[in-house]
DNA sequence: GGTTTTAATGAAAATGATTTTCAATAAGAA
DNA sequence: TTCTTATTGAAAATCATTTTCATTAAAACC
């Protein structure tokens, strides 16, 4: 009889041993700092907010976990364009929580949207269709981000 | 009488002049280097480029004339995720030559594409004026990609 | 043509996010 | 509890890009 696993949630410690992984508390404490969040966080952010829990956990550490927690698929790594990733939790289904981003590229703020997200959802669609045929590509992602001006900076300039 | 530019082309000559800027024989290369080339290129590949046909050419001068060109709007710095930048041509009207980007993550390799770019531009439009509401966005640029996986790729896995 | 001003340049050093190395630690199977 | 080995932290390494600074050369002005 297999020992119960002694911290975190069931599912979480279910998803690593699937893959032959181990649940520490660095991994704990690094998705529920990005669960809990609904910024889009850098490494440095959430190695701030994960000291203010453990001391003791190391940057290195929190690089390591936020790139296994992209490959199962838990967190999503954005790029605005500001020289470092980011990072923000995926919620439910991939369909579920879908949104695009609205960067302000003089504050850097960054906006989730999702109005028009089925027509680009539809767009994505046929485009999808017609690019495999065309450049024999298979699609498996897309990125689209608007850049702007938010009203303090529009205001400002 | 202002002494005629020795070399280069006379608009190229005029547009550095008008933001008091100097025409120099790197910047007439990294440009020319571009311009002749449809490929995506890296500082590194155009530093190589450049140096066939000025040795003394430094990479600091390339990474500031590609900048200097994307201020003046005469390339555009892509970012296809691979942790370099690469640069392109612009061609004629910003309109004109419009296009987007289909990256393939295995090999990098990056085709452009104008298919539903008329479709695209409407969804653009629609949600600059949505977003331009409901969050007080003056929107000034876009980026679509799409990521999946080349022919070639597709049938090696 | 020559002289002057200062933008542009190259080499080397610095930067800064991320990755790698490696010896020590601890998760979890038995 | 013991044993295996995945995980960890600290320090060093990487690598694209930027900064520094002394030198060079556009081009404005004689
Ligand atoms: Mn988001
Ligand atoms: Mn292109
Ligand atoms: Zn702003
Ligand atoms: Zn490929």
């Amino acid at each position: 009889m297999p020992r119960r696993c002694g911290k975190g949630p069931r599912w979480f410690c279910g998803e690593l041993r699937g893959c032959g992984r181990r649940l520490t508390e660095a991994r704990e404490i690094v998705l529920g700092v990005v669960d809990k969040s609904d910024e889009h966080l850098s490494a440095e952010d959430v190695f701030r907010a994960v000291r203010r829990v453990n001391r003791g956990i190391g940057l290195t550490t929190v690089y390591r976990t936020l790139d296994l927690l992209v490959n199962m698929n838990l967190l999503s790594r954005c790029d605005f364009g500001d020289g470092r990733a980011r990072y923000e939790r995926i919620r439910g289904t991939k369909e579920d929580h879908h949104h695009h981003h609205l960067v302000c590229t003089e504050c850097k703020k960054v906006v989730n949207y999702r109005d028009f997200i089925e027509e680009e959802i539809e767009l994505l669609g046929k485009t999808e269709k017609a690019l495999s045929r065309k450049f024999n590509f298979t699609i498996r992602d897309h990125l689209i981000q608007f850049y702007g001006l938010c009203d303090k900076c529009r205001q400002r300039d």
